[in-house]
DNA sequence: GTCAATAGTTTGTCCTGACATTAGGATGTT
DNA sequence: AACATCCTAATGTCAGGACAAACTATTGAC
């Protein structure tokens, strides 16, 4: 008890009273100041210091939950979860991935074109015959290494694409700059051998093994805005995850 | 207008109220009596046909639109999203998920032993110095063919295993019938090369491609219960998954 | 001393009500 | 006809209350 969470809740900011408890919450975890195994006050105490409603209160703690930071346990309390679990996988590009972690990524551009969309495509991206996309192939590279290799399919009906904004940024960026409010996606992850294309670029030998990615993005009207294989380093990339029983 | 979901609020059940929302509204998802890219009606009038209030039938929405099943949007309304996208991975065993799909797996239990813990397991599963554990390795085949390649480590302290139930079940169905309420577990997925080791048991060669995966699971009591590496043949397993950007 | 009944605490579910914010269409003016 | 403005409809946020269910720990009986 007198966890003294040192929340402060403005209301007069814009950001939602129930976030802003989220975001309090995660910085104490994260500083220490709430420790792994460590109990939360009840719910109703909490809501009461801060001067909030018992849902609204509700509700920051169950994003918590669902995030995977806290456990909660009918007639016992709230807990911090054990530490060393990860945060989940979002919905973000390799590119957001690396900056964040400090690394300077870098882009060559292999191929790039403006088609007509092909039978398989369409069917991923739900597209009437004739359609076009931007179709290219890029080779990411971190600290001169290279790490992953892309070929993607974009609708062209979005925002238009070209090769030096792709050399320079990452394609989400790109897609959210062009007005693109991603959903979801819906990604698969496995393994194969380099090929002999793909050994030489990514600058390892044929036959050693790849992590291989599809993954199709969906925005918020429902529209399949882009699909695309990767492939990468085994090892150099991995992806690491938390799953959260519901 | 007119949806006509078909859905039926039985108040005398032990089953949530909003749960049985969600039940319905994805059963009409499946069945396609609700079309992807269909627009519900609004939530009000939804909550008011079947006499619930406002926030149970949001709550049910935004468990629907968590697992990536319904789109919203402030000002317009709620859309089912294209269909086609995947359930999300989910806090199951390789078992379950065979299970499920109606193939008939099999467990050989390769090798068995109650020993106690390295260092490695040791702050894998963070046990005190001495602690015990239960490792094992199982290749797991379907259809009379190998399919995955798993080493775990358990800790003792909640139930006993044994070789036969290995064989006839999979871990986490034992671990639940044991008392374990799993909560959340992190994992890595990776790739490697198949070893002189792996091939013969996966009856591949040397060389070919495997997808890895690295877990470790955690109860509702913040214990870490279970970890392991796997190992599955890339031609016959991937992962399959949906984010949901929040 | 051991076991079962009980009381209290905490989260789980559900309700009613209110106002804010946003998107998009309708309206009116230029 | 083109544009800006207003209005409407829908989701987003927040409050306060009530009861149910589950777990803990205490109490009581044998």
């Amino acid at each position: 008890m007198a966890n003294q969470l040192n929340l402060r809740i403005d209301r007069s900011s814009p950001v939602p009273l129930y976030h802003q408890v989220v975001q309090g919450i995660e910085a104490a975890i994260h500083t220490g100041l709430l420790e792994p195994g460590s109990r939360l006050e009840n719910e109703i105490d909490l809501a009461a210091q801060l001067n909030l409603s018992r849902p609204t209160m509700r509700k920051a703690m169950d994003e918590l939950v669902r995030s995977g930071l806290l456990v909660r346990k009918r007639g016992v309390g709230t807990q911090v979860v054990s530490s060393q679990v990860r945060r989940p996988l979002e919905l973000s590009s390799l590119y957001d991935d690396l900056s964040n972690s400090g690394s300077k990524p870098t882009t060559d551009v292999l191929s790039f074109s403006h088609e007509e969309a092909d039978a398989s495509i369409r069917k991923a991206l739900q597209l009437p015959a004739g359609a076009k996309v931007y179709h290219f192939t890029r080779l990411r590279k971190v600290g001169g290494k290279p790490l992953a290799l892309m070929e993607n399919w974009v609708r062209d009906d979005i925002t238009t694409i070209d090769e030096a904004s792709l050399a320079s940024q990452g394609l989400y960026g790109i897609l959210r700059n062009g007005g693109v409010n991603f959903r979801l996606a819906s990604q698969r992850i496995g393994a194969m051998i380099a090929n002999d294309y793909q050994a030489p670029l990514l600058e390892t030998t044929a036959g050693s093994a790849l992590v291989t990615m599809e993954r199709t993005a969906v925005d918020d009207t429902g529209r399949m805005v882009e699909t695309g294989h990767h492939a990468y380093r085994a090892d150099s990339y991995s992806f690491e995850m938390t799953l959260v029983q519901r």
